[in-house]
DNA sequence: TGTCGATGTAATCAAAAAGATTACAGCAAG
DNA sequence: CTTGCTGTAATCTTTTTGATTACATCGACA
């Protein structure tokens, strides 16, 4: 399976956000016109976005912006923020056998290279920060 | 999300062949009974391993047997065997606005970057081979 | 060769997950 | 105090995943 697309949301969010701050009033409605995904989903978006400290929400009189640096912003922030993959990457058989010898062991001997296998994957987005997006969004415009 | 259970259900799969394969006919019920799924999921799984040259299935008589030397087949190659990810392990939001600058570029800002951290996950993978899980299943028997 | 226990595979179902949508209360600013 | 927007719950739809049923076919062996 795949990792939820509430996580290409997110990025794509931040990335109007930073390029239309001067220009427009950055509203649940307006993002969700380039996204093109209900407001409510955006505004979902933003309220896990808040609780990490990436931006800040006006209620009432509407609008977001970034409150971080960009280049303190990685895609791996971005992941844990809106908790893409909750648990772990691979998704377990629930009910192993306990009474066959491979069933019993199986998480004993998996578990830990898939962790690492998660881990890999998510040092590569450590490495990857909105400062990065934003000038190679530059460029093609 | 989440990638499919298919994939840890293969390589159960193969750790319970491996296990039994001196003592015990290892038919689609009996390797249903350790990883407590339906046999015909694990027939299904058996036809994908065969496909990949991972293993041989008696069809008539019964029985399946791995025809790879174990070092040689790698949590990579199990995961390739069952499709797991078709596409790619992101799930992208299908229709960005074209007439966005945002929307227009986000596949050309991100694309390459998820491709990368996707890769990093599976260059893991390739590092873990049969004879390796062999190898510490044994430990705890 | 005919029976028996398996596999190969399609078709159908059910359960779970992911989003979309509706609805509405509350806030901020003019 | 009105207006436009956010915060958030509730509901519905769609998609995905895996379970299940069903049956044709195969291989071994009596």
């Amino acid at each position: 399976m795949k990792i939820t697309s509430k996580f290409t949301v997110a990025v794509h969010t931040l990335l109007v956000i930073y390029t239309f701050s001067d220009t427009k009033k950055t509203t649940s409605e307006f993002i969700a016109a380039s996204v093109r995904v209900n407001p409510v989903v955006i505004r979902r978006t933003l309220l896990s976005l808040k609780a990490a400290g990436i931006v800040e929400v006006k209620a009432g009189s509407g609008g977001a912006r970034i409150v971080k640096d960009l280049k303190d912003v990685s895609l791996y922030d971005i992941y844990k923020a809106v908790d893409c993959v909750d648990g772990g990457l691979f998704h377990f058989h629930e009910n192993p056998n306990p009474a066959c010898p491979v069933g019993k062991n199986i998480h004993a001997v998996l578990d830990n290279r898939l962790s690492d296998a998660q881990a890999a994957m998510e040092n590569e987005l450590k490495k990857v920060t909105l400062a990065d997006l934003t000038r190679d969004l530059g460029e093609k415009l």
